[in-house]
DNA sequence: CTGAAAGCGCTTACAG
DNA sequence: CTGAAAGCGCTTACAG
């Protein structure tokens, strides 16, 4: 293992001076600088991170913590933050959250607790009280991407109005009668994601004046295929009281909602319109109506946020309040109603 | 920031003891060892692991290298991982590697020839000649999951008679015109995933004695959704050539014929029987037969290869050689051909 | 069973 | 611009 020692010894200076060329700030002479770069890479140097870390008390490591990998959406936020991070020069260390459980609470008191990262971000998770805390109490930035609970930035899209968005679409497509595929908890957690589009749905409809006996249509399923494919099973199964349009909250329910519709003989769109959200690589090929999000471009946007706060100090982000942009991209499976 | 000192001032012992009582074995009293870690608990002490890594050369933090994390196949793997991982303490470090380009040679060459991490677990990833020395040289445990290239000990299904028993299915349905959507590379590299499940592909084939002329309609295209949507629409598009089968290299290629075939106005299965290989979370909302395996499964054994390795040292890794499970499940999308 | 001392591999004031 | 020294927070022989 060459250690800085040898670099110096090779070179002909001390560790201070090497140190100084190959990583540090510092005075260095040019004619120095070049013959400690030779030196390291003669015998292929390479400092230790947790050497510097220990005296710097910089990691260049983030910590990422995320409930799900394998949701389209978070994939691509992960990705995002990856690649952004990996060019800053920054490991990723990864904490995949599931719900609620035992493994939660120890990501937060054992892993996130230890001065391993120097930031973390929070995709999409609802941090509760005593997470809040004890994640405050490392004074270590914590930046989120969606979701809800006290942080230092966080950034999102409006989901409120893109719940609205969605279903004033269906609405001025003339239908009256439309129901909401929510995310699990939207009722409940009002401050989330799926509560906030749950929120949009309600203010659009109340606005256009539906009475509320139709107003209210409101199934909660998991935001991924096989929750929207039951939860459509459930919504259309009864001929009578059938909406003609469904607004899902994800892309991957509305891709489950159609398959559903597919499965009980209701042409999409003739004799049902369905929207969702996300701009999932797969909603092209379905034809899917849609709000876009741009999640790799949110996951590089966290990464900044952090690097502004790691190295900007306390001056406010840039564009810090602002949503991040969301757009309707108008396909096949929503018409008018017949 | 507590150290370790504030701990021992506390419970009026020496650094030493209060070392060995929270995480090192040596001996140390009973009685000793409750008032080390109570006074750890009251000034809510956490060991440095930068510190500890620094004497100990251990960091327990493993990296892991993967080309995809938003395909289902590499999610799952990427859970399981990270479960196992964290349940052993260890954290996990991400290195999503794209495909060649500039980044892949800088997670080697700067990321990984560092000494930040324990072992590498490479999941499904082609390594070259300079990759595996580069990694080589570092002395670490090189655990591999798929993929192909010279490592310390290799988990994988058996890929080739996975595409050979995929086919062998339709074969005895009593297809004889089966085109194969392999994955991109398969021919260029016999090695890889998709080049194993071609080469099961062609020995079925062949042992069934099907003409040379319908032996090798071969497409390869991305292993996604989109890959397999306009792959299949190529293969499909000829109605007088049309196969009336086809194996798929993975289940989002399947599924993507399927959505290909149904834009066709081709019955599935009457006119055309699709198979798919993995197992995928929407293979049963779309009745797909496919060769299942178990990604989450795997993920966790590689993590227990890792282990072993870094604890057993040199023995041989219990059930090294047999190759992961995998299993053909018959579901509506493969049925005799008209 | 416990403590004093050395040392892991760096960086950073502090002098010069 | 450069070097000697101290120190980051731990663990590990080595004595006792």
């Amino acid at each position: 293992m060459a250690a800085i020692g040898d670099v110096a010894r090779l070179a002909g200076v001390s560790k201070a001076t090497a140190s100084r060329a190959l990583s540090g700030g510092g005075y260095v002479a040019e004619e120095t600088r070049r013959r400690v770069e030779a030196a390291a890479n003669e015998i292929g140097y390479i400092a230790s991170p947790d050497a510097a870390s220990l005296v710097t008390g910089r990691t260049k490591n983030v910590g990422v913590i995320i409930p799900f990998v394998n949701r389209w959406f978070f994939g691509e936020v992960l990705e995002g933050v990856e690649r952004a991070l990996l060019g800053a020069g920054y490991d990723l260390t990864l904490y995949n959250l599931p719900e609620g459980g035992p493994e939660r609470s120890r990501v937060f008191d054992f892993f996130l607790a230890r001065k391993r990262v120097d930031a973390v971000i929070a995709i999409g998770v609802d941090l509760d009280e005593g997470e809040t805390i004890s994640l405050a109490r490392r004074e270590k930035p914590l930046v989120a991407l969606g979701g809800s609970g006290r942080v230092d930035a966080r950034l999102s899209i409006d989901d409120r109005a893109v719940g609205q968005l969605a279903t004033e679409h269906l609405l001025h497509l003339g239908h009256t009668r439309i129901a909401h595929l929510a995310g699990l908890g939207a009722a409940e957690r009002p401050e989330s994601v799926q509560g906030h589009r749950l929120e949009g749905f309600r203010d659009a409809m109340a606005a256009a004046g539906i009475p509320a006996e139709h107003r209210n249509v409101v199934l909660e399923a998991e935001m991924d295929l096989p929750g929207g494919y039951t939860g459509a099973l459930q919504l259309l199964g009864h001929p009578g009281a059938r909406p003609t349009a469904v607004f899902a909250a994800s892309d991957e329910m509305a891709i489950g909602a159609i398959r559903a519709a597919e499965r009980l003989g209701i042409g999409v769109p003739e004799e049902l319109s369905v929207i969702g959200v996300d701009g999932h690589a797969y909603a092209e090929m379905f034809e899917l109506t849609t709000v876009e999000q741009y999640p790799g471009e949110q996951g590089r946007a966290a990464v900044e946020a952090v690097m502004a706060l790691l190295l900007g100090g306390e001056e406010p982000l840039p564009d810090s309040g602002a949503p991040l942009p969301t757009r309707l991209v108008v396909r096949a499976t929503t018409s008018a109603p017949r």
